[in-house]
DNA sequence: GCCGTTTTCGGCCCGACTGTTTTCAGTCG
């Protein structure tokens, strides 16, 4: 049982606990115990032999009992117990908006409601709204909500939810009397995806009532789910739920700290704040009983006046940012601007759109200084992977162009396959020739974790590969990733000392930026890579820069924010 | 169930909104 497991195991006991209306700090600390695991570096088998479990912080003597059994025996008598003693359409009951643990415990004690079927049944026949604490609203309130469950479970990416949030902020700073409007949650803090849309808003208290009534009257406004002073949340034609606060200017530092979360983020920023006797809320920072808060005029001033280093909103996650910012240890993060060049892009030779010609000036108007080649191999035929002969031709063509650019190369790649049984797509005398070789799989994805990890690490350790490319081939919202284990494949990364892309493209946006400060720990190079299929595909490596920015990773863990020379170099310490 | 320069028990983050109430509970972020 790995990591992952043994968390998401952990995160359903807690959950379990709030509907059978236990002591919520018992069912919170099975929440904070499950986080703190998923985002540990060390396998959880290591932890326990090591008796490093225990000294973990949130991980005491009976959770480091049922851990071990769980890791042990492959299970845990309490959860199954547990998991026994409640329907399991209960916890689907909690993704239903206005329902938690106390009402789902009602509507099961009174009227032994077990399944959502069951709910909107009793909904539709009026048997709920005559519950103490339920009434009319409530009741169609939960048949709307099952009908959303179904329509709106799936969440967006990151730049459909940005671009949503960037036409609500033109459309709201035309109507005026805004004096600051910034995006805050997961956006700001640059998740993969969004679930969300968060938009702070500084007006004067008189000018509030018309910017709420304009942004509910916003024309991409599917349905009004809350309607006040200070606070609004609308659902989208598109789908997606966006929420506007206003606050006055001078609480609007506070406020943007504390709706850009993370959730876990503010609990440990106010644990801090509470020992130095402050208290911290969207309004202000108040010295122990004072009304009146201290003056910040920035985010920045707010993280100082708690005698913090700023930290960048990316690392806002409760994973030690919190105790780095108070040793004054928060990484300078990579930047956008320090990008010179990348690698694994697209042309007309195999599946992209526009040629080497074009993509290269695309590059160089970025202010790049190199930009790699890696059209598909022989065997992806779906994508008229290249043949040794074109894959010359290819070569010529770049050997003439690199003839008439001045301060510009295009390096020679491939992106091979890496086939069934670990080998790689061209023989190794073609696969010599390349500048760099980017391995990945784009085949029989129905392995077994173990048989597809030893396949990666046989095309990882073959000579000629230089990175390894998507490294479990998910699609956000659309395919679950390969079975594989991660760290095994960090690791082999580190013993063969190969590299480890950050794949741009907003489905991909992997490797996933959990691992990304395990893969540092081991020395890993990473390259951030656009894998652009057209022009526009180059820009997506912004998405790349805010994923490795989650992940800790400053421009000296990423390869490509060296300059031409070094870049060039740095690929023949591979040969 | 965890934790402790307030340490073995008692607290564990805090406020807005909604719908149910007539002073509050539940949910959400």
């Amino acid at each position: 049982m790995n990591k992952k497991q043994v968390a998401e195991i952990l995160d359903e006991i807690g959950t379990l606990l709030e509907l059978k209306g236990e002591n919520p700090f018992k069912a919170r600390a099975y929440h904070n115990a499950a986080r703190t695991i998923s985002g540990l570096t060390k396998e959880i088998d290591v932890l326990i032999t090591s008796g490093e479990l225990a000294t973990i912080k949130g991980i005491g003597e009976a959770l480091t009992e049922k851990i071990t059994e769980l890791v042990a025996a492959g299970r845990l008598v309490y959860y199954e117990e547990l998991k026994k003693s409640l329907p399991p359409g209960l916890v689907e009951m909690l993704g239903i908006p206005g329902l938690g643990p106390k009402r789902i415990k009602t509507l099961h004690d009174r009227l032994k409601i077990s399944t959502i079927d069951e709910l909107a049944a009793a909904a539709k026949e009026h048997r709920i709204a005559s519950l103490d604490g339920f009434g009319e609203k409530i009741q169609l309130s939960i048949l709307e909500g099952i009908e959303q469950l179904k329509k709106h479970a799936e969440a967006f990416l990151y730049p459909v939810a940005r671009m949503e949030a960037e036409k609500i902020i033109v459309y709201l700073k035309k109507i005026g009397g805004i004096k600051r409007i910034e995006v805050a949650g997961s956006l700001r803090r640059k998740k993969e995806i969004i679930r969300d849309i968060d938009i702070l808003v500084a007006a004067r208290e008189s000018d509030a009532p018309k910017i709420m009534q304009a942004f509910v009257n916003y024309g991409e406004v599917d349905t009004v789910l809350a309607h006040g002073e200070t606070k609004s949340s609308v659902r989208l034609k598109s789908g997606i739920q966006a929420d506007v606060r206003i606050v006055s200017e001078k609480e609007f530092p506070f406020a943007l700290q504390y709706f850009t979360g993370s959730k876990e983020h503010n609990v440990a920023m106010r644990s801090l704040a509470k020992k130095a006797d402050i208290r911290m809320n969207e309004y202000g920072l108040f010295r122990g009983e004072s009304k009146k808060s201290i003056l910040c005029k920035s985010e920045e001033e707010v993280f100082e006046k708690l005698k913090l280093q700023y930290i960048p909103p990316e690392l806002r996650e409760n994973l030690g940012e919190v105790d780095a910012a108070a040793r004054r240890a928060i990484p300078q993060l990579v930047e956008e601007d320090d990008i010179r060049g990348t690698l694994h892009v697209h042309t007309i030779y195999s599946d992209g759109v526009n040629t080497m010609v074009q993509m290269s000036a695309a590059a160089q108007a970025k202010g790049w200084e190199y930009l790699g080649i890696a059209d598909h191999s022989v065997s992806a035929a779906y994508a008229q992977g290249l043949t040794i002969d074109r894959v010359k031709k290819q070569w010529k063509e770049i050997d003439e162009l690199n003839s008439i650019f001045k301060k510009f190369v295009l390096l020679k790649g491939s992106e091979v396959d890496i086939l069934a049984d670990g080998s790689l797509d061209y023989p190794d005398r073609i696969l010599e020739s390349f500048d760099y070789v980017v391995v990945s799989v784009h085949s029989k994805f129905k392995m077994t974790e173990k048989d597809m990890t030893a396949r990666i690490i046989k095309g990882l350790k073959n000579k000629y590969a230089t990175i390894l490319g998507h490294p479990t081939g998910r699609l956000l919202l659309s395919r679950e990733p390969y079975p594989v284990n991660m760290i095994d494949i960090v690791n082999a990364a580190s013993d063969y000392g190969k590299a480890i892309e950050i794949n741009s493209h907003p489905m991909r946006l992997d490797l996933d930026w959990r691992l990304c400060r395990y893969a540092k720990e081991k020395h890993v190079p990473i390259v951030i890579t656009p894998d652009a299929h057209s022009l526009e595909g180059l820009d997506d490596i912004a998405y790349g820069v805010g994923i490795a920015r989650k992940g800790w990773l400053e421009k000296k863990d990423v390869a490509n924010t060296k300059r031409r020379k070094d870049f060039v170099t740095f690929l023949k310490g591979f040969r």
